[in-house]
RNA sequence: CGGGGCGUGGCGCAGCCUGGUAGCGCGCACCGUUCGGGUCGGUGAGGUCCCGAGUUCGAAUCUCGGCGCCCCGACCA
């Protein structure tokens, strides 16, 4: 039941004054996101939407390689933190609860899977495992930024692979490639994967998935075959320093601003053995659990999606992550055919299993489309007097605003249904 | 954490320098009008002027202290 005009969108004309990133503006204008304080952020019926289509297509391609969703607390005991060393980040949010216990807002749940691994785990037979699950992350970060880009509050799908071995974190990490691969690819972003920094992490090997665009904290260097970090790119053997260029053999690597929307790292055993979780071998002999950590951030992947797909009307989203598929706008007002013929439009779809907004609200035609277009739904349809006219319902397309033909208003529904689908198969 | 900027109705702003009890556009409510690109006209509601202290007969405006927010940089597990 989606009707506009009980739906909860405040739109707004002018973006926040203070807003710089496209991102940032567009989502707040569109109705999807609303801020409560620096790098705390609400998100709307509509963004959480967007932001639950990300989470959709993750869960799918990490339990496609195994991955068992579970739910670990933000709330956590600090000891296992001073035990990894981890107690003295100031991102790290601590506070005391009544009896003065110590306790911190996880920032990532590595100590909290270990801890766990070292309760459930004892045998080799226990392993290998990839587990994980979406929560939400507490960073008392310096400087939030640019809306949903940076805040303090997050959720992150987070997995965590559990192996006997060197080779088994190996494995664990290519079938996490694979994934994370395919869910970039699934939400229409541009995106690259580059080699990183393994950082304070520690361990032995790690990759960013990044969305090139304007807004982006980081840079990628670029060449043919070749993509990075670009602190990575500087310290390569291959690479050399023109001036402020970087060669590649002697090619110019083009150097991009990017958002960093996931991260995958090789852990090894740095956690395991903090918090001594190990398995008996087959001979009774006692190891360390090797262990891989893999984020990936839904909110970064909507601000990307919009800061990559945007025009000077609104944005205009991968039909992946569409809030809506369908944005249908009535004209007419209540009563009149043409209204009557909306009603029943929208129904049809609804009946067919369209996700379909409904635009019913009584309000000048000009700030209906004006609205679709900052909202950005990949198909709008359009019923007006025309289209009793023509007997046709009026498609056009937001990327481009490109007009497409026409639908039967009046005709089988399935028909109209089926109509639309293939219509939609075709959306970028 | 260093630098810069800003806090006045839901949003965007003016007023502050030169103190006299708050105004504009949008939005909102109601009436009429209009109905394929943010229509037009009228009426109306809505504000602790970020907070506290001080100066003054009187503070949105001046002084001091605090808080909040944004941007650049540093940082970013």
């Amino acid at each position: 039941m989606t009707r506009l005009s009980e739906y909860l969108l405040p739109t707004e004309k002018q973006a926040p004054a203070d807003a710089e990133a496209i991102s940032h503006k567009l989502m707040v204008r569109a109705g999807l996101i609303r801020q409560m304080g620096a790098g705390m952020w609400t998100w709307l019926p509509a963004g959480w939407r967007v932001h639950q289509r990300v989470v959709a297509i993750i869960r799918e391609e990490i339990d496609a390689i195994g991955g068992q969703e579970m739910l670990m607390p933000v709330l956590q005991p600090a000891e296992p933190w001073r035990k990894t060393g981890r107690l003295e980040i100031e991102e790290l949010f601590k506070l005391n609860d009544r009896k003065g216990s110590e306790l911190v807002l996880a920032m990532t749940h590595e100590e909290a899977v270990t801890f766990h691994a070292a309760q459930t785990i004892n045998s080799y037979r226990d392993l290998p495992l990839i587990l994980y699950h979406f929560q939400v992350k507490e960073r008392d970060e310096p400087r939030p930024r640019a809306g949903v880009l940076r805040t303090r509050e997050f959720v992150m799908k987070d997995s965590y692979s559990l192996d006997r071995d060197r080779a088994g974190l190996d494995a664990s990490y290519e079938m996490h490639v694979g994934a994370y691969d395919t869910i970039m690819q699934r939400t229409g972003l541009r995106f690259y994967r580059v080699e990183s920094d393994v950082g304070m992490m520690g361990g032995l090997g790690a990759h960013e998935y990044m969305a090139p665009c304007p807004a982006g904290e980081d840079e990628v260097a670029l060449g043919p075959g070749y993509a990075a970090n670009v602190e990575i790119a500087r310290r390569s053997a291959d690479v050399e320093q023109d001036g402020d260029r970087l060669l590649m053999h002697g090619e110019p690597l083009t150097i991009e601003p990017a958002i960093e929307v996931g991260n995958i790292f090789k852990l090894g055993t740095r956690y395991s053995e903090a918090l001594d979780a190990t398995y008996l071998d087959e001979r009774g002999e006692e190891h360390p659990i090797w262990m891989g950590s893999y984020g990936i951030g839904p909110a970064r992947v909507v601000a990307a999606a919009v800061e990559q797909f945007s025009d000077e009307h609104g944005i205009s989203w991968p039909r992946a992550l569409a809030p809506f598929a369908v944005h249908l706008v009535a004209l007419g007002r209540p009563g009149t055919p043409e209204r009557d013929a909306a009603d029943r439009l929208y129904e049809e779809l609804r009946a067919g299993g369209v996700d379909v907004l409904y635009d019913d609200r009584e309000r000048a035609p000009g700030e209906k489309f004006a609205d679709a277009e900052l909202l950005g739904c990949p198909l709008r349809l359009t019923v007006g007097r025309r289209s009793l006219e023509s007997g046709e319902v009026e498609v056009q397309v937001r990327r481009g605003r490109k007009d497409a033909p026409g639908l039967p208003l009046t005709g089988e529904p399935a028909e109209l249904v089926l109509a639309v689908d293939e219509l939609w198969q075709s959306l970028p």
